[in-house]
DNA sequence: CCAAGCTGAGATAACGTTATCTCGAAAGGT
DNA sequence: ACCTTTCGAGATAACGTTATCTCAGCTTGG
């Protein structure tokens, strides 16, 4: 830059006007300083220029896959830009360390913001953080222990919607699978589902299986599931690995089970018959998301939301099977 | 760090010897100056330090979808963490302006390089950066008109491998359906495709359409294919979301066409028979970019690479089932 | 004709780091 | 006892911006 004001025979001052399009600059300096510009191949340096002004202008999004189907990091990205802000996105692979490296990452770079999908239930690096002034907003799960703004989905009237859905099908005996239970979403709905159970006076016996998704798991879970004299003639998925997962073993016995998978995705209506999902709504979690966040960055003080996006049951076929006795 | 520096009463570069490890700081005065930090919750400021550094420790990644499945980001990912840098994504959504302001963005924030996937034609306004010493690598698709590192696939010894494989099979007639030709990769599919069909001294006729990824066009495409007096027996499908819908096309007739896909998908074994693709490493993909782009960065005048990446067919089912006539 | 206001542009001081240089004191060798 | 080395720690000057203050040169109104 001061070469700039020199070859243009300039103050650095006025350099630095042109650069933000200053008004109080006469045009024949404009145009001298344009030329310095281009002649030297000048590039403003934005570390500097957000060091000075304070603000980056750039929000971190620390999420579990970046390279894994992810419609709210779609909608945060969209709803960002949208309010002319950058957003910086990161793998936390699921790991807790990684995510503290992330974001504490994020933290030195003086990011205006950062969207968490949190992992674990120990956040505690978190607190000097937020105590320093980081405006954080949590996506897909809480983070416990600390009141920070989230945004969820209501997995538990998810769970609920699935299963009245299936009972007013005529099922009796539902079967759940789902995902490992130290993970919140997980918990929540393998909760919610016990409690549907118990309201229908039912017994879970072999009617509920959680842990890692993994091939051979899920095998057995589908075979108890369906097995012994009073098997299940459907299936609630926990997420849409699961159901995945749950219909490449029931291969061709697919037909005769009826199945709700949580999530919805692309190849629900690959499969015969189409896959009935409770869907979650992806761009108002991540419009909320960014619209929480940016309220915080404003006013820190603003009072902290928990915010419940409501699910929705899309009815395509494979949950409307009749029992098979 | 100035009010920390007061605080233990010390000298600011004391603090800042303290905060990086430095050895020669007396155990005493690098316990009052740690407990100056947490009493003051200092936090270092990444911005300041880069200004002062110049570098960054930050590698750019600007991709069409974030939030889309794509392996060879999440090899970058890897690949850059175990060397110790950061990577921080952005989506260019297909997008040219798009991707203009990301890698801008990502240029004035002195990123010390780049991995782009590459839109469109004209990347012109690269070059100023390339000269003010970007370091950049490209994969998927080049960078048409600039000398640039870059990693590709081998798209055309793909289509070759899957076309003789199904002619091994017994196959006379194979239909292409791919992608809009003005996508690099589409293009080479496309034309490798268009080579094969000549070289075996067939007719085109309808054995080919490209163009945008819709359910109606992909429709009409496998109508196409299969209709009239010389039916094909076989598809080769240019990408993982074009073998779903011509998938969902087909329906129940999938399993008398053979059919081999251009990209593995979690999917693939999820349909009868196992779909038999042409698989992308995209791992290799995804290293090879990292340690080119850190050779660059390590020394700017390093001589251009443009690598390639094999391919490898997966033969799973779909791809062996014998001609019906 | 002069004080007051406006306008364009320069000088200077931050923003929060680290590299370089300097210096005093302690330690070691002849 | 004196010179040299080593070591710990401070002062100062960058890195590349922008905000604030200043000032010269015009208008403009009474």
């Amino acid at each position: 830059m001061v070469d700039v004001a020199r070859e243009a025979g300039v103050a650095l001052r006025t350099v630095s006007r042109v650069v933000n399009q200053d008004s109080t600059v006469g045009p024949e300096l404009v145009q001298r300083v344009r030329t310095a510009i281009a002649v030297l191949g000048y590039r403003p340096d934005e570390r500097a220029r957000h060091l000075r002004l304070g603000v980056t202008g750039t929000l971190g999004a620390a999420v579990r896959q970046l390279s894994h189907v992810n419609p709210v990091l779609r909608a945060v990205e969209r709803a960002a830009r949208a309010a002319d802000l950058m957003v910086l996105a990161a793998s936390t692979e699921d790991d807790e360390t990684l995510e503290r490296h992330v974001v504490e990452s994020m933290c030195r770079r003086r990011f205006d913001g950062i969207v968490l999908e949190p992992i674990g239930d120990d956040h505690g690096y978190l607190v000097p953080e937020l105590e320093a002034g980081l405006s954080l907003v949590a996506v897909d799960r809480p983070v416990l222990g600390l009141d920070v703004d989230c945004v969820l989905s209501d997995n538990r009237s998810g769970i609920e919607t699935a299963y009245r859905h299936l009972v007013r099908h005529g099922h009796d005996r539902i079967a759940y699978i789902g995902d490992d239970e130290r993970i919140y979403t997980a918990r929540e709905r393998a909760m919610a589902f016990r409690e549907c159970v118990a309201a229908h006076g039912g017994a879970l016996g072999t009617m509920l299986h959680t842990g890692q998704v993994e091939s051979g798991r899920i095998r057995e879970a589908v075979r108890a599931a369906l097995a012994g004299p009073a098997p299940a003639t459907a299936i609630v998925t926990g997420n849409a690995q699961l159901s995945v997962e749950v219909l490449r073993q029931l291969g061709t016995d697919a037909v005769d089970v009826a199945l709700i998978g949580f999530d919805d995705s692309e190849l629900a209506t690959l499969l015969r018959p189409d896959l009935t999902v409770i869907a979650q709504d992806t761009d108002a979690i991540g419009s909320t998301a960014i619209e929480m966040l940016r309220a915080r960055i404003a006013d820190p003080a603003t009072e902290v939301r928990k915010v419940t996006v409501p699910v929705e049951l899309i009815v395509r076929g494979s949950g409307e099977v009749p029992p098979a006795f």
